[in-house]
DNA sequence: CTCCTAATGTACGAAATGGTGAGTGAGCCT
DNA sequence: AGGCTCACTCACCATTTCGTACATTAGGAG
């Protein structure tokens, strides 16, 4: 019996994959609630298990933090996506399952939706390093195939672009998540009532059928 | 000759009109670039023809001032609306129309966009008072006009909900430039590319069409 | 001309905020 | 056992930031 398993045991005192990803946990919610400039070093150290000093330990600096705060989210949606399987579907049905699951994970992940709509009221200065491949992730790259597959089967356009329709579907997925406070203020219509879930979801799949669908 | 000209006068010295709007439109910049957490309240003085003091002067406190920022643009964007008439277009002609006038105005009123996304941070909690319908403005009314001359007509399908419209339309004018440089690192796309920029119009008002037009 | 009030300017303070210097001790290695 | 490293703690600081008490002036009223 090797010492090397109670390295890895919760009970373990000093552990530094714990603390870094206990301070993670607490900055995603932080950022995600009060954006990069509201966010508190303080009000994060008080709700985790360490001292704020472990931030600057572990992660230089504010922006250093929310750096691997971004990152970290992104990470998170890349990681669902690549376990999307929509090979067996007739291509327009597989569009509109790819589009149900991002509007679904947009709805089931507010926190993402919320540190992307930071990074960009930052105009994306505060971008996580790395490649940008592992960042973007497969998304695209599944949109094209089925793509390809419906052109030869004659049911979508061949000049539909991979791109253009993520960029459909991110739009719309995005803004019920993001702005729904001032569209409810505004329109007096509760965005993401459960009742109108299902139309909304609905609509964009139609939206996106339309947009492939061969003439 | 009265006086009463004179008030007006721009070379008038002590003047609260001016006053105020020269402090609401730095105001508008700077909260627009920052947001509302970003935001310097000295910064904003130091681009202002006048002092501090005279922001709690007029506006009580940052919390007043913002409100009064968000007030203005869409109070800005309402009357552009206002000025919209497709009265003489077919409808589903009218429908395209409108999606491109918002498509333009997006584009052409960043500020516009970053205040609200900015606003969204915050939960709405710093909403102007005043009444909803000064704020929501003409859009849905003229988009239930279109609609139902469209149905007598048969061209529209008679489901079609205007509110659902809007959302179409303001969804993808807004994510296009409010997650403009975080959607740009992901997929190496220049959304707001002028040479993209007509495709996009395009796109969203075949969108628009496609979900109102009668089957 | 003088007074009075609305409008403006000056200077400052209290609290919050990001960040750090210096030390401590847990746990691994030999 | 004993030393050494690195994860961790504590107390502290320099600025920044919102806000205000108080002084001052413009300009209309009478």
């Amino acid at each position: 019996m090797t010492q090397v398993a109670d390295r890895q045991s919760p009970e373990r005192k000093r552990n530094k994959e714990e603390t870094k990803n206990n301070i993670l946990v607490v900055a995603t919610e932080e950022f995600a609630d009060k954006g990069f400039a509201g966010a508190r070093i303080d009000e994060i150290a008080a709700r985790t298990q360490t001292t704020k000093r472990m931030f600057y330990y572990y992660f230089s600096d504010k922006e250093g933090l929310y750096k691997a705060v971004v990152h970290r989210v992104i990470r998170q949606i890349r990681a669902e996506e690549q376990r999307v399987d929509v090979d067996d579907l007739a291509p327009l049905d597989a569009l509109r399952r790819i589009a149900e699951i991002t509007f679904d994970y947009h709805e089931a992940h507010p926190e993402f939706v919320r540190v992307m709509a930071d990074v960009n009221t930052n105009y994306a200065a505060l971008w996580p390093d790395g490649k940008q491949e592992e960042l973007a992730g497969p998304i695209v790259g599944q949109l094209e195939r089925v793509i390809e597959r419906g052109v030869e089967l004659g049911d979508i356009n061949p000049a539909t672009k991979a791109v253009d329709l993520h960029f459909i579907i991110t739009s719309f997925s995005f803004f019920r998540i993001s702005n729904q406070y001032t569209f409810d203020k505004l329109f007096g219509r509760r965005t993401i009532d459960p009742r109108d879930r299902e139309r909304m979801r609905r609509i964009l799949g139609d939206l996106v059928v339309s947009h492939a669908a061969a003439r």
